[in-house]
DNA sequence: TGTCTAGTTTAAAATCATTCTAAAGAGCCT
DNA sequence: AGGCTCTTTAGAATGATTTTAAACTAGACA
């Protein structure tokens, strides 16, 4: 378990005041895990280690890291967001039926061709989800 | 403009009791257009029609049609959905700054390899979206 | 070390999209 | 027309997220 110090570094670097609060979600997420969290289950975890962060600073630090880029927004579903503490460039499979996010190797997937971006624009990030679902399900017949 | 009728029909192969809120969603919505809408963009539609269909009704029709393969339902950003009335398989760019989505031709993008489904499981679809902005929107500078 | 100030946190209220509810209404088969 | 079921309705309810206004704190500076 890396210092908070560590972390408070971390979050300085990052542009962001190192509070009690930050720190601690930091150390939580930020250690070098890759793994999907949502603003509940963050603050789950925080209550579990005996810490208290209030919903609005659990949001609020968990857009800020997202905007400097020390996680990553994963939408699939409607509902909620889900945090991504792997912000390499991957992609995800998707299982609708258990809401199950799964992280893919940037190197499992080759895009042979991209179509050029519209007039005036630069491409910034491609995100590909695969949707899975059991094989075993009964497929919806085809009305 | 088609007739009633047609659209009427449409509804009833798709399963879907042809009334008389859905007939005017349908005329709306699935006269080969491509576009995307929002329960809120509909209702305005509705509304300057001159007609009147409730917000549960819109809302229903909206997932009704979804799941009658009708309509897609394209989850980009958060907060709200989008329904694509292109149910080709087919792409989309993403512009974060104005919240625009658009259309990207199934044969424009060209995926060399993917990656296997996970045990037991087998692939029902594959999204990309490509998100762009502009070249001019002063990037942040990394800090 | 005490003070100051801008940036933060807080709990609670507010917002927003969406779904649910219970009652009234409308297709459609006979 | 009668009746049965599926739909629609307005409004209340839900759930995630954001905002609010007041209390607090990190860090700078005297």
């Amino acid at each position: 378990m890396k210092p908070t110090a560590y972390f408070a570094e971390k979050l300085r670097l990052a542009g962001l005041r190192p509070t009690r609060q930050r720190v601690a979600i930091a150390a939580l997420l930020l250690d070098g895990r890759h793994r999907h969290v949502t603003a509940d289950s963050l603050t789950e975890e925080i209550t579990t280690a005996g810490l208290h962060v209030s919903r609005g600073t659990v949001y609020n630090t968990l857009n800020q890291f997202t905007e400097a880029g020390l996680l990553r927004r994963v939408m699939v579903h409607n509902g909620y967001s889900l945090f991504d503490t792997n912000t390499d460039h991957h992609h995800h499979f998707y299982e609708a039926e258990n809401d199950q996010l799964v992280d893919i190797s940037h190197d499992d997937v080759i895009l042979a061709q991209l179509p050029a971006a519209p007039e005036g624009h630069e491409i910034k990030a491609v995100d590909v989800v695969i949707h899975i679902q059991s094989k075993d399900s009964c497929s919806p017949i085809w009305r």
